[in-house]
Order: structure tokens, then C-alpha cells, then sequence
RNA sequence: AGAGGAAUGGCAGAGCGGUCGAAUGCGGCGGUCUUGAAAACCGUUGUACCGUGAGGUACCGGGGGUUCGAAUCCCUCUUCCUCUACCA
């Protein structure tokens, strides 16, 4: 690692030492194991850890005035009294070893320790354990009423030829299809649409690296833990980005802004590839899960005064973006059960897609808090002068294949598939035939 | 990929074993002067941890080593620059 960890703010451990019981149900609403046990661990080794870095300090200041002192002697030509001097130094040096180690322990345990705690739950946040209990807060649009033989998506790209999966795996393996002609062209499409989106709401346009590198990983959650979720090219140790979330908000790691560059709001269109381990099923047929797939990502950083209020605002326009392709949706507030390990309050977008008879999360909008900014340093300088950590947030705008699917599916007709007006522009063509 | 050079505070750039957290310039902030502004002048200007406080400790790309003492010496990794080779 470069980016040095080893002095990121402690700030969980502050959080739980004036906010103990807040922390203990928010936690609790996560169904986070064990948690009174760990939180008192975090704090009996939050302890430790400064006593041992004042007893080091200490011992260093010590040894710090007899160099000092010894200088001073060498100066004055006095050799044999500063011979004498550096015994009683060699025994400091002994005493301040071994406290830092002690410290460095200490440390790395409370770290390890941190890094397993989640981020507290926004107080509107739903108890719950699954998918089940997510609130659902609104549904829009129609849903509509197909003939008798309308088909499921993986039917239709057959049946057009705009989809192979077939091709994808002689290719590469299974989940990463191959896009031909007018399906090619409609992720295209989707894609110029959703940027163009952005970039009029006021958005920055970045195009990320996909690959990213371990500090990365750390800075925004998916490590340590997530390995699994995540490709790695070994011989470089890089992991490929599961969504661009990750390099477009490390771009602020160990960053302090100034009070007036806030809010940020970045846009960045990115594949994202998931290894999704052990988590296929008949469910997952077709575009609904993917090891490979585009993304249009927001992200955001605000004051933490502003960030729930920017929640609501990116939330709206991920729903404006689901009227103007004419898809039935339904907004979800997740339950402490289904949250991601690093969200405070997070909103999925579902679209419903008629031909599986099937509500499909099309974007996962989320405030992190300061979750996120503590552990990538991500800080800015208030009007006051005084520096603190900053507000990260992102969402998708949108997620390609489950959008394909939908509208597909949606759209279909025995003379072809309608596209939605406000593509076709984008597109050239308005129907799949 | 091979050969050489380099990495210092917001930027530029000194320092190459002892009081250096670091000269100097620019920029930023505060003030004097001015009707206002500019110029000039004066002051100020990194981050984190520990401590009620005084204060202490750490950081000169990352990690390790030598030394009583390292920004300065050694090893290693990373990154950048120049030349050569190769290549969208």
C-alpha cells in the first residue's frame, strides 16, 4: 500500500464513545453479530492502544533530548562524557521498541476490528433481515398488459438476434454476452442518454481506469472481505472494478477540499464485472445478472449537512430518468437487513419487467455518510477553517442490461419491439424487427 | 523492456548526518495605507495522534536498515522524467 492508513482518524471509535447507544441499535437494526462484545473490544483496545502510544511518546521525547544532548557534547569536544550518555540511550531504545510494537499491535487489531463494523443505519432505515422487509416508499408508471404470448427477454434477443450468449461463452465464459447490431446499438444509445442526463443536472463527465488498485479497494469498502466478488489480475495485483463507484470517488482519497467546492458531482459511464460467486439460479436467467455489464454511475460529495437532501435529489433524478423511458418502476427504502455493509440509507430503483412478470433493481442509490470519507481521508475545510470529513454518495443512473430487459419485454409487439421515444434520437431506429 | 536521472509543504525550489517541520519565492489568509482597487509594507499560513493544559510524538513518495541522532547514508518497492527498443 502507499496511501498510508496508519494515521486515518479513529473516527468510528469517537462515533461509538459519544453515540454508544445510537450505534448499539443501529447496528442492532443490521442484525450485526455479537455487537455490545464488539463494541466494548473496540473501545477496551481504543484504550490500550493510547496508552501505549503515550508511553512510547514518552520514551522517544527521552531519547530525542540525549541525542540533542549529545550533539551538544560532540560540539564542545567532550567525546568521553557523551560516550557515557549513549549506554543510558541504547536502554531507551530498548524501552521504545518494544512500546511501539505493543502500540502497532494494538492498532492493527482495533483496525482489523473496525474494519468488520458497518456503517450505522440512517434512523429511518427499516428493522428487517431480507429483501422482505424493504419499505416500499412509491410505484409509478403502468404496468402493461401483454398478449397471451409475449416472452421473457432471453427469448426476444433470440428471436431478433441482438443478444448471443451462445457467442459470449466460446468467447469468455458464461454472463458475458456479446451485443450485435440494434442491441448493440440500444446500450449505445442507453448510454449517450444517460450521460447527456447527467451532464444537463449539472454533472462532471469522467471516464474512470476500470482496473483499480488495493488502496482503492480499501477506500471505498469492497475491501477488506470482498475479494471474492471482485476479478484480480494476480501478476499486477489489480482488481477489476465491480462498479465506478470506486475509482471515481478514490479520486478524493487523502483529499481536503475547501467548503466551496462542494457539492461535487461527478458522472462516469464504466463496465463493471462481478464475479458473483454461488449466486446463480434460475432467477438469474438472461440480462438479469451479469459477471460483465455497463453502468452510468453519480457520485457525490457534499457538506454533511447537505447529504440528505442530495439523497433525495439523486433519487428523483434516477426516477425521472425511469419516466422518460416509460418504465413502471418502484422506489424501495432497504431494510438494516438488506443494506449494503457501507450505506447509511440506501433507495432501490426496481423496473417492472413484463414478460418474466418481474421487478428488476436497476439502481441502488446511497448516502455513505462519513463511512466512506473516514477511511478514504476524503475531508474539506469549512467556512470556519476547521477541517472534517466530507458526505459520499452514489447511485446508478442506470444499470444497462436490466434497463435492456425491461424495455424489451415491456415494449413488445407481434410486429417488433417499440423503443421509447426519448431514444430515438439516440438510436436511428424506433423498433427491434 | 534496457540505460541513466529524479521524488521535499498549495505550487516553485534550497537543504545532503545534529537546535530542520524544514530557507527563499509565488500563491492563500489577516492588517496598515487608499474614496475603492492595485502597488508597497507588516504579520500569518501543513496534517495526524497523545495530553484537561503547558506541551509531547510522528510525517520531506511507501517500507526496511545503519547511527546516540536521518529530509540528508544504505537496501527495497512505487511513481515520474530523458535516451534506446517496441506498440494501439
Amino acid at each position: 500500500m502507499n496511501f498510508n492508513f496508519k494515521d486515518f482518524k479513529m473516527l468510528l471509535v469517537n462515533q461509538i464513545r459519544e453515540n454508544y447507544s445510537g450505534v448499539l441499535t443501529g447496528l442492532q437494526k443490521r442484525n450485526f453479530p455479537h455487537v455490545e462484545t464488539v463494541l466494548k473490544t473496540v473501545i477496551d483496545l481504543d484504550d490500550l492502544r493510547k496508552h501505549y502510544q503515550f508511553q512510547k511518546d514518552d520514551f522517544k521525547a527521552e531519547g530525542n533530548s540525549i541525542s540533542r544532548e549529545i550533539g551538544q557534547l560532540m560540539k564542545e569536544g567532550k567525546k568521553e562524557v557523551s560516550d557515557v550518555i549513549k549506554v543510558r540511550s541504547a536502554d531507551i531504545k530498548e524501552r521504545i521498541k518494544r512500546y511501539e510494537e505493543y502500540n502497532i499491535k494494538a492498532e492493527a487489531d482495533l483496525k482489523a476490528l473496525l474494519y468488520t463494523i458497518p456503517n450505522v443505519p440512517h434512523i429511518s432505515v427499516p428493522a428487517g433481515k431480507t429483501a422482505d422487509d424493504n419499505e416500499v416508499v412509491l410505484e409509478n408508471g403502468v404496468i402493461p398488459t401483454l398478449h397471451a404470448d409475449k416472452l421473457p427477454h432471453w427469448d426476444l434477443i433470440k428471436k431478433y438476434d441482438i443478444i448471443d450468449f451462445d457467442l459470449g461463452v466460446k468467447i469468455t465464459g458464461a454472463g458475458f454476452p456479446v451485443y450485435k447490431g440494434k442491441g448493440a446499438r440500444l446500450q449505445r444509445a442507453l448510454i449517450n442518454f444517460f450521460l447527456d442526463e447527467a451532464l444537463a443536472q449539472g454533472y462532471y463527465e469522467i471516464q474512470p481506469p476500470i482496473l483499480v488498485n488495493e488502496d482503492s479497494g480499501y477506500g471505498t469498502g469492497q475491501l477488506p472481505d470482498k475479494e471474492g466478488q471482485m476479478y484480480f489480475a494476480d501478476a499486477d495485483k489489480l482488481y477489476l472494478i465491480p462498479t465506478g463507484e470506486v475509482p471515481i470517488t478514490n479520486i478524493y482519497r487523502d483529499v481536503i477540499l475547501s467548503e466551496s467546492d462542494l457539492p461535487i458531482k461527478n458522472v462516469g459511464h464504466s463496465p463493471c464485472f462481478r464475479r458473483e460467486a454461488g449466486s446463480w439460479g434460475a432467477h438469474v436467467r438472461g440480462l438479469n445478472r451479469l459477471h460483465q455489464f455497463d453502468k452510468v454511475e453519480i457520485v457525490q460529495i457534499t457538506h454533511p449537512d447537505k447529504s440528505y437532501e442530495t439523497l433525495e435529489s439523486m433519487s428523483s433524478y434516477v426516477q425521472g430518468l425511469l419516466q422518460k423511458l416509460e418504465l413502471p418502476y418502484r422506489v424501495l427504502r432497504l431494510c438494516g437487513g438488506d443494506m449494503g455493509f457501507t450505506s447509511a440509507l440506501t433507495y432501490d430503483m426496481e423496473v417492472f419487467s413484463a414478460g418474466q412478470e418481474r421487478w428488476l433493481e436497476v439502481s441502488s442509490v446511497s448516502n455513505f455518510e462519513t463511512y466512506q470519507s473516514n477511511r478514504l481521508k476524503l475531508r474539506f475545510r469549512g467556512e470556519d477553517k476547521k477541517i472534517q470529513l466530507a458526505h459520499s454518495l452514489n447511485g446508478s443512473a442506470l444499470a444497462l442490461p436490466r434497463i435492456v430487459a425491461a424495455i424489451l419485454e415491456n415494449n413488445q409487439t407481434p410486429d417488433g419491439i417499440n423503443m421509447p421515444k426519448v431514444l430515438h434520437r439516440y438510436l436511428g431506429f424506433d423498433m427491434i424487427s
